[in-house]
Parts: structure tokens; sequence; C-alpha cells
DNA sequence: ATTGCTGCAAAAAATTTGCACGAAA
DNA sequence: TTTCGTGCAAATTTTTTGCAGCAAT
């Protein structure tokens, strides 16, 4: 079973703050104001155990260091704005992805990222 | 401009004959058949170039090192097996994608990646 | 009282860079 | 011949690990 520490509630806590995928810095300069002492390792141990959890997930893009979000708020996908770069999340999922399984293959679950402007772009 | 050098088509020759998206180490290990005396640095230098120029994308998978494969074979897909691990090119394509837009938010690129089970699996 | 988790520092892995030389234009 | 690209080694950057002490059960 997993230990109830503080480094970890304020792991979990940022995340929560944020409401955005982060990197690993970001959460260690977020996790810092609740315990200044932690270090890096406990963060990268803690993000590692709370994806195989399923309690994070990880989002990564092309040429970029993976990001960490919660998994609690239900199923969703990304967008990335190619002029600003910020990710947004979108809670809406296409419907007919079983039906590009070549025959033979079984589909169990998916990963969407969309690219463009954003609303503020 | 670019120059051709057998180092960038020992590159270009390696992702062509593996037919599937590579990891640096692997690019490497395929090229040295080539050229023995290549470096990793020009493996990453190549690829980069690669991926600026629109030669190559790059491909992303969560928690796994990037891999490249060539762009040339038109818009498609990847589908990673949960068993083997092993990633497969899809050739179709979701159709309802721009519907997924939040208002005021411009799709113009999209990546997709299935995961199940395989054919083999 | 146990045993797991942390902080620190060092190690490992992944990628980038500086520089002198060789090769493409 | 004039660069640009390469190989090599060293430097960065990112992530992981060893270990002694502290903290959660």
């Amino acid at each position: 079973m997993e230990r109830s520490t503080i480094q970890r509630s304020a792991i979990h806590d940022a995340l929560k703050r944020a409401g955005r995928p982060l990197l690993a810095l970001e959460v260690l300069e977020l996790a810092c104001e609740a315990v200044p002492r932690i270090g890096i390792a406990t963060i990268y141990r803690n993000l590692k155990t709370m994806v195989d959890e399923g309690l994070l997930r990880q989002v990564v893009l092309p040429g970029e260091n993976p990001r960490f979000e919660l998994s609690g708020h239900g199923h969703h996908h990304h967008f990335q704005c190619k002029q600003c770069q910020k990710v947004y999340d979108i809670h809406s999922c296409p419907t007919d992805l079983a039906a590009l399984a070549p025959k033979g293959f079984t589909i169990e679950d998916h990963d969407l990222t969309l690219y463009g402007r954003c609303k503020n772009c």
C-alpha cells in the first residue's frame, strides 16, 4: 500500500490547483510552496508511482518533456495552440474509432491531440 | 541549403527500410551498417534537421523515447499493442474532428494513437 | 518497532555542443 | 577553395538510484 505523506499530497495538490498538465519541474516549483525542502527525486518517484496507480496521466507532445495531470476528471483529450503553445483540455471525444482498427486488431483505448489556433490567438 | 552526405542518406535509408517509427539508437544501429564510423551526434543532428524540414515526423508515446519516421507516406496514425508494445501504422482517419473544437478554436491538425491488442497477441 | 519514503548527492540515460578535420559544392 | 557537416569527447539536461535518517503505520 502507498503511504500518505505530505510530499505526495503536495504533488497531488499542485496538479489539482494547476488544472492543466505540468512538467516535472513545474510540479517541483508548486510543491515547494507546501514542502520547501522537497527534492526533485521525490517528485519523479511520486509521479511514476501515481501514473502506475492510474491516479495520473502522462501527457506527451512531440519535442517536449512529458507533462502530468490528474486522471480523475474523466476521459478527455488535448489541444495545443500552434501560436501560443498552450495546452487545453477537450472534453469531447470522437465516436467512430473502433472502426479504424485493421482487422484482427482490438482497440481498447486512445489518445488524441488536436493542433490549431486557440480562442485568443 | 542542406548538403547531401552519405550519413544523411544512410539515416533516410534506415527509416525507409524499417518502415516503422525508430528510436534514435535504432537509427544509429541501422545506419552503422552503411557508415560504420557514424556517431550518435550525427544521428541526432540529422533527425532534428529533417524534422524541421518536414521530411520526418516525430512519434511520441507516453513513457518512451521519441521515435522518428518518414513523413512522405501521407497522413496516418499509430497503434500500439499493449501486449507486445509494437507500434503499427493506421492508414484510416476519423472524420468528425473539427466538431470537437470548443467554439473560437480552429483545428488545423491532429495526432491519434490507438492502444489495444494486435493481430498476433 | 517496523518498514517505506524522503532528501541529498552521485549515477545513469538522453541529448546537445565545441572544435579540428574531412568532404561537398 | 570555401564552407558545411562530421566524429569525437565533453557538457547539458533529464531521470534514476543508493543510502542513511525520518516519519507513517
